[in-house]
RNA sequence: CGGGGCGUAGCGCAGUCUGGUAGCGUAUCGGUUUUGGGAACCGAGGGUCGGAAGUUCGAAUCUUCUCGCCCCGACCA
């Protein structure tokens, strides 16, 4: 391409600010603004389609394996939230609450949702009697509220959007298995729709969601060394069940409480995917949840304009009838350069020219997103190569995030390498760890490095651990986290 | 919640130190010519300078308070 690849000059480089540039590239690319609620994000179309993409294609893995959707309130008594010790303890500091209603002060007041264990357990202790009521598979959509101190748009924010499931069974196993499968399906969409390459594993006791007796979760690198957890799922086993008295009657006639998990995935997810797929001149998405797969710019000039136009409206037309989502940007007001930048600038995977030398040859012209290399193709094989292509960029850029990671991971066995890691490039560090609280704390206080996922639990194929030198029990991963 | 920075036209900024009736680029609107990497020319509109109070004959500019955003820490998806 030359010289000047420049194109974008509306925002910061990637390379120069990274928090700026990931700021610029929301504003501009018209994915989210800022409202008037401190904290509060507007999630513009553009944005939400993206989200709507994750939602049909997560949506249809959870009803796949059997879970339904179901909502529940937005608001939850003081004395629901209080009934589960360590959950209470955990979100208390940011809870959002109601204490009036029109003109009456309330009695009791009512948190908005922070997350809905307590108000779908205390449902589920009417709804579930018998073993036969089980395994009860219930997912909800909904909007949660979290009093953040420092806010930034999709990665933290003081309400956001997530789905959130909540299930029942009627052994611990059965109830890990559930975790652990809902685990592979966060990873086969952060990793197949997404092409954000994860570490799934699990939470340290520091760390581990508030009320769980466990939780996995799914973790990724961000350009910036810093580590963002994708998700979440949780082995709630008998917590909840014992505090919301969620009790069934087991095949062997005795009474038992139930034992439940818990998970979700929030709007963060498209942070992330800004982070990790964008470049100088804006977003870069995966075909796969790009709400436009290819954008058709027809080159209109002169005599030509008409039937250049038809033929644009011919091929747009085309691609919709085969699934396939299209954009035809004809407005003529704006140049063909311009469009470029422009559907650039919002990480269209493919981008079609079709201009007075195409129509004579009976081509069309594909640029790839990731390179900006051109393929002319002749108009009969377009739909072939255009599929091909989508396909081509989905796997290079999970594999292009993946190298990413692999070259930002480092295997250390003491704390000083540790914490020089840190200090200067950051990115994953692989140690061994004896599993104590103190070495955790003292690594988190000495270099603000947290153990992000436990990645063997059983064993370790590092002999110490990297802190206090005695024998590692776990294989973890430490990073600086978002 | 602690430390630092920034709020002036839709966006990016100058003007603030040294007070004197608000400017540049870009975008917008109308018109003409254009269209293979953010087109050119002509014309037009757009602001209670984040908000409140104070000092002053006079405040974008000085003082105090307040709100918001960004960065770095502590806290969290």
């Amino acid at each position: 391409m030359g010289k000047n690849n420049d194109f974008v000059k509306q925002i910061t480089k990637k390379s120069e600010d990274f928090s700026k540039w990931y700021i610029d590239v929301i504003k501009r690319a018209k994915l989210a603004d800022y409202s008037p609620m401190k904290g509060m994000m507007v999630i513009r179309p553009y944005g939400y389609e993206i989200w709507e993409l994750i939602k049909e294609n997560l949506d249809r893995m959870l009803k796949e394996t059997g879970h339904r959707n179901a909502y529940f309130p937005l608001l939850i008594p003081e004395s629901f939230l209080k009934k589960e010790a360590e959950h209470v303890k955990g979100f208390a500091p940011e809870v959002a609450w109601v204490t009036i209603g029109g003109n009456e002060v309330l009695e009791e007041r009512l948190a908005i949702r922070p997350t809905s264990e307590a108000i779908i357990c205390s449902m589920y202790s009417k709804w579930i009697k018998s073993w036969r009521d089980l395994p009860l598979l219930i997912n909800q959509w909904a909007n949660i509220v979290r009093w953040e101190k420092v806010t930034r748009p999709f990665l933290r924010t003081t309400e956001f959007l997530w789905q959130e499931g909540h299930t029942v069974h009627s052994s611990y196993e059965e109830a890990e298995e559930e975790t652990l499968k809902i685990l592979d399906i966060y990873k086969t969409l952060a990793e197949k729709y997404l092409a954000i390459p994860v570490i799934p594993g699990l939470k340290s006791e520091n760390e581990k969601f508030a009320g769980a007796l466990r939780t996995y979760c799914i973790e990724a690198l961000m350009p910036d060394g810093k580590a963002l957890q994708m998700g979440t799922s949780h082995n709630l086993a008998q917590n909840f069940s014992k505090a919301f008295n969620i009790k069934f009657e087991n095949k062997k006639q005795e009474i038992e409480f139930a034992w439940q998990t818990s998970w979700g995935v929030t709007t963060r997810l498209i942070g992330a995917l800004i982070m990790t797929h964008g470049d100088d001149s804006g977003l870069i998405l995966p075909p796969e949840i790009s709400p436009f797969q290819a954008v058709i710019i027809p080159i209109a000039k002169g005599n030509y304009t008409k039937s250049i136009l038809s033929e644009a409206k011919k091929i747009h037309n085309k691609l919709k009838e085969k699934g396939i989502r299209s954009c035809l940007d004809d407005r003529d007001s704006y140049t063909p350069g311009w469009k470029f930048s422009e559907w650039e600038l919002k990480g269209v995977p493919v981008r079609i020219e079709i201009g007075p030398k195409d129509l004579e040859k009976g081509q069309v012209v594909l640029v790839n997103r990731i390179d900006r290399n051109k393929i002319f193709v002749k108009q009969e094989n377009l739909l072939s190569t255009l599929k091909e292509l989508l396909n081509e960029i989905q796997i290079k850029l999970f594999n292009r995030a993946k190298d990413f990671r692999e070259n930002n991971t480092n295997n250390v066995e003491r704390f000083s390498e540790l914490k020089e890691i840190i200090e200067t490039k950051k990115g994953f560090i692989k140690t061994g760890w004896c599993g104590s609280n103190k070495c955790e704390k003292e690594v988190k206080e000495k270099t603000s490095a947290t153990i992000r996922a436990i990645i063997n639990e059983k064993n370790s194929n590092f002999k110490k651990c990297a802190i206090c030198g005695k024998k590692a029990k776990h294989t973890v991963l430490f990073a600086k986290s978002y």
